[in-house]
DNA sequence: TTAACGTACAACCAAATGGTTGTAGAAATT
DNA sequence: AATTTCTACAACCATTTGGTTGTACGTTAA
């Protein structure tokens, strides 16, 4: 599956970032299975309601997840493509290496080099 | 290929926290396609050489590169197994995801709910 | 030997982060 | 109508972050 990668810096370092808490990445596994209210995720944590709230709020700007009104409630849910994107961003980093290893494995198939020093050893 | 993801919630903390800022992503793509010494990548950035070689330290103790000493110079390389088990990560997620969408397809399947609620998804 | 280079690290600072409590409003319940 | 529930948001606080400058020390070059 190819996934369109246009993200800007600022946008990957607020994805990151969110990334970068257990409760929050908690709160994303929790509502990639299911969505559920804040004060239903609330609920599971050692914390305030406010910080659930503020974990949440992070999320949403970062993209992973999204809110719908319900009532008085608002319904927390993931977002899978986020999650696509982050991992299409990290396989570019995966290309890069191999592609390094591939240009090393190319210089030592290769044991002519040209006049100037040689230099086999990096 | 099978990556064995076995980090404490501390440890992911400092691989995101790692990867949410472009400076240190940029050093990461650098470091994974040839390693560099510290002062080559200050050179890179319109910052001081201190506040990279900051970066550098944020991104060694999150495993994401390692430090190699040569004479004067300390030369930085990625680590692209680190790489990996973020990926590995982010895989659960995507898992958890499918695993839900599977799960409401059944529902959908099966129009006959028993009255004592059958457990058969665990 | 002296000078320049590459690095380490401390001290400092402004801004962001992650938590709290308190107040207020809209929706549901009684 | 009164109360409870769910949410939003402001204000505050301690800690962390991301930058700076300055000093010191080992290594390489003149």
């Amino acid at each position: 599956m190819v996934v369109e990668i246009d993200l800007s810096d600022a946008e990957v370092d607020r994805i990151f970032r969110a990334l970068a808490d257990a409760t929050r990445r908690d709160i994303v596994e929790r509502v990639l299975t299911g969505e559920q209210s804040v004060s239903a995720l609330a609920d599971r944590y050692d914390m305030s309601f406010a910080a659930v709230q503020k974990h949440v709020a992070v999320l949403e700007r970062a993209g992973l997840v999204s809110k719908q009104n319900r009532g008085r409630e608002r319904l927390v849910r993931g977002n899978p493509d986020a999650i696509r994107r982050v991992q299409a961003l990290l396989d570019r980093y995966e290309q890069l290496w191999r592609a390094r290893i591939d240009r090393l494995d190319a210089l030592l198939a290769q044991p002519e080099p040209p006049s100037p020093p040689a230099p086999e050893q990096e």
